[in-house]
DNA sequence: GCGGTTGATTGATGTAGATCATGGTTGGGC
DNA sequence: GCCCAACCATGATCTACATCAATCAACCGC
């Protein structure tokens, strides 16, 4: 077998401590929930949120939990997961930067119904759940904005379903992984790298399968030059090849 | 082996004719989406929508068509669909009276995610999109409650994703019975009938599973005195032993 | 009532991918 | 610079479930 390159990909850090005002506010400006709203409105909807700060790892909120917060992501990504009884894990969503993510008990949405864990060190801005509601019944506009968000979701949602209904573990990584370079992919070195850490684990609760399956695929992908992998990241070299893949 | 109960299930018929102005009106009154509106602001509304009326088995829509239509089920009932190249169909959604389906430009749908076909007879209420939205922006009170009804299907399909992503079929498919128990299951015999014509291969559909095991461990159950099950429909006898099957 | 079609059952066999097991690699912390 | 924990690769085995195949039962139209 020909040496792997050997690489290491670092994330930015995100202090917690750099959501200044006017960082929060040009994020506020960019967040697709809130465009259309005047820099007096944006100054209005950032009042009433307030920054946290997270490291890379920890949870931001657990499903079950009284549903209490909308959170946006300022920097960093965020991971949606649910669990079953004996720890088997659903990576549901990864979430960057000006992805909302949490629940709304105005929706009906008693407890979250996700966890929520970082991946990279973030900084999310939380609005409590009335504020948001409030937010929505003054700007009619974020609340079609929201629903859009939520019907997109749920699209993606659906193809995840009927893709984990029957078809091999080959499309369902292929999926996977061009929907992540849509998502965070940036150019480098002639290839798409996923500019987030990803590791085989990940892939596998995404894709509903083991581990050792994803290593495997990738392996035999990386001796077919579709893909670059290293310890925690994936690049892509050859969509089109994947793209076949992903349609059968 | 026993002789299994036999019977037939019938279902409503619903004459295209039957959405008279009252009936529409009658249903219009009852959908979730349209709550809190007044008797002068649903009138408002019914004006706009057009009945459609279906016979059984007749396709609403197709996947890819361009999004031009919302429809609420008055009667009847209905199936959302995926297919994929080689003819595997994965069922996404059932829908009754008062559910919506359909899709919306202006939330950025151009062309419908999926399929939909009716299982019984039926006939649907159709807005066209830009009533539809105007309709929103009238009465923010129906953008929320659209919002509360996506939100609650994004919910039910990341739990399906979930389940699909590595639990075993017989937790799938107890799942999905008692799921459907609760949307259109009705007393009967002692049992609860799932009221809507419900065929081995529908099961299959919608677990991610091949219509022969689907069959199988519905035998099972059905020795076990878990279920009733005839020629497209299955009765629930106790819920407890398939909660539990769900749960693991 | 009768015949054909569609739907359901049950068995035999094949396989994708899980699981188990082991050793190699990487990078962060000290 | 060294160590250790996390991460990754790859082989061997096992199994849940798909697939293939053959009846059988129920309903529909005539």
């Amino acid at each position: 077998m020909e040496p792997r390159r050997k690489m290491s990909v670092t994330f930015p850090v995100a202090n917690p401590h750099v959501c200044t005002p006017a960082v929060r506010l040009s994020v506020l400006g960019q967040v697709p929930l809130f465009t259309g709203l005047s820099a007096d409105e944006l100054a209005q909807v950032d009042r009433r949120c307030r920054a946290h700060g997270f490291a890379a790892g920890e949870a931001i909120y657990h499903i079950g939990d009284a549903a209490s917060r909308l959170y946006v992501v300022a920097t960093g990504t965020v991971k949606a997961t649910r669990f079953n009884v004996d720890g088997r894990e659903t990576l549901l969503d990864v979430l960057g930067p000006g992805d909302f993510l949490g629940a709304l008990p105005a929706l009906g949405q008693v407890q979250y119904t996700d966890s929520a864990w970082t991946l990279t060190p973030a900084c999310l801005l939380g609005l409590d759940a009335g504020e948001f509601t409030t937010i929505m019944e003054e700007f009619p506009a974020v609340a079609m904005a929201t629903l859009k968000g939520v019907s997109r979701r749920l699209t993606e949602s659906q193809e995840a379903v009927h893709l984990l209904s029957g078809a091999p573990l080959e499309q369902r990584l292929a999926a996977t992984l061009l929907l992540l370079a849509a998502k965070v992919g940036e150019p480098w070195d002639g290839a798409t790298l996923l500019q987030m850490p990803l590791s085989r684990d990940n892939l596998a609760a995404m894709t509903g399968a083991a581990t050792e399956s994803v290593s495997r695929l990738l392996s035999s992908w990386r001796r077919r030059g579709l893909v670059e992998t290293g310890r925690r990241w994936v690049a892509i070299r050859d969509h089109a090849a994947l793209a076949d893949l992903r349609d059968g």
